[in-house]
DNA sequence: GCGTTTTGTGACGATCCGAGTCAACTACCG
DNA sequence: CGGTAGTTGACTCGGATCGTCACAAAACGC
């Protein structure tokens, strides 16, 4: 007989030890599940968790009010149906985050402007995704985005067609034509360029210029698992604005751009 | 100079831990909200991480997406925005959630139906109302419920109503005049007693019985924290069932009954 | 320059918690 | 009375986190 529980078993087992529930306890409450109810050498057997131990974590699990006991002998425990389960856990959570939200939001606010000396990094696709929204969200009159087309995401178009609706400027690059229909779709006063400059395929990543001041270039690292990592920088002066608006600049008068028809 | 570092700070920290961030990482990234941005040894005086420490979890954080780091020297520390924290945390306990509602309902189903011999436990006024509701919703002849009103809570009596909208018989017993009326508005089916008997205030809980064979009884247990623990029992031979039904019924059929008028 | 301070990195022991094992105590049954 | 099963508590082990230290590299003051 192999160790094999199954798929699923095993899926559900580490979900609910990433909401927190102990290995015991988890692989206790999905046998249950399976079981209707058990005892403890019943339980012991299916989820070859120590028999002396599925006490402790089946008092951890009734504390949390996931297992009801039978006080017979043997005690028998029964599980509370999947649907309380999840409910429990979402109603906790939502409760921590909104806690959080409000406890954060007391703190000292400290002003948000980033008129920043530095040259900030930042790692993980959705990190780097976060921070060009934030920064598009704060354009006032012009926006330059460039990307390869895999990281062009809905929720960056979203950002830009909210920013036109501003008024600000959108200036697309690396667009092929294929999608560009798409995007003159979503943010007809887009102009959109072929490509500012050909950059190399492996680590092409993103560039994104705000109005004229705010500058992020991201590369996709390739160690093993890919993933995004960028820098960017902020203000008048920002040693890497100055050098990259230059080059962005002369290449935006200079790119070949479309005509919109 | 006492500890004190402000209550938000120390819940804010507290939140952060229990949303998985170690106890550094969450200091030190409320502590950056506070300073907009800073170095190690800033970090350190504030957090009173040791300062050789801050490095390691900056490093953790930058991962999970918190942070941004500009590499001078001395290397500068930026947080993300509040907002964009909590998203984080929101989303990705929204998936694990899902997924965990996904995993569990494809684990093979149990026959839900309890008609169980033992005597169930259950603690915890959240878990003891659980069963409770979960009753009421399986209910389908009649209900009959008495508590103290502290534990006649609106989902309760939601739950009620909903039963005396499929026609399930609703009796209900330990009211006040006073909150009689509310009910009586609520639940215009429901028929309401003063009281089946006197129990001792202390510990008085609630007791139910749906369709005769299910029943649970709980009692506030007093010791320091007011907890409810309760049993319950289903089935017509359940010994439980069998000798409350006896006594409940009796007194049912023997007690004062308002009349609704 | 040159010595001092600051900064960054790595390593180390202490502590805590959960995992896993074991011995002992209790209750029931023949 | 002995055997079996149920239950509890104590113990070791391993990993993660906390807290401290030593040391090299870099920055700074004079």
């Amino acid at each position: 007989m192999s160790e094999g529980r199954g798929e699923t078993y095993v899926d559900a087992v580490e979900r609910l030890q990433k909401l927190g529930l102990t290995e015991y306890a988890a692989r206790i409450y999905v046998a249950l599940l399976q079981l209707g109810s058990g005892t403890a050498r019943e339980i012991a057997e299916i989820t070859s968790v120590p028999r002396t131990r599925v006490y402790d974590a089946v008092e951890a699990l009734q504390e949390r009010g996931f297992v009801d006991v039978s006080y017979a002998s043997p005690k028998v425990f029964r599980p509370v149906s999947r649907e309380t389960a999840t409910r429990q856990f979402q109603l906790e959570y939502d409760d921590t985050i909104d806690e959080l939200t409000d406890t954060l939001a007391a703190l000292e606010p400290t002003d948000t402007t980033h008129e920043q000396t530095g040259v900030w990094t930042v790692s993980g696709r959705e990190a780097v995704a976060d921070r060009v929204l934030e920064f598009i969200g704060e354009a006032e009159t012009e926006v330059v985005y460039m990307s390869v087309e895999q990281l062009l995401t809905d929720d960056i178009i979203q950002g830009l067609a909210a920013a036109a609706d501003r008024d600000v400027a959108i200036q697309l690059a690396g667009i092929s034509a294929a999608t560009r229909r798409e995007i003159e779709a979503a943010i007809p006063e887009a102009e959109t360029f072929e490509t500012l400059w050909e950059w190399s395929d492996t680590t092409a990543g993103r560039l994104v210029m705000v109005d004229r001041e705010t500058i992020l270039v991201s590369v996709l690292t390739n160690e093993e698992s890919p993933a995004e990592t960028a820098v960017w920088g902020s203000g008048e002066h920002n040693s890497l604005v100055v050098v990259l608006k230059a080059v962005f600049t002369w290449r935006i008068n200079h790119a070949d751009r479309f005509e919109n028809e």
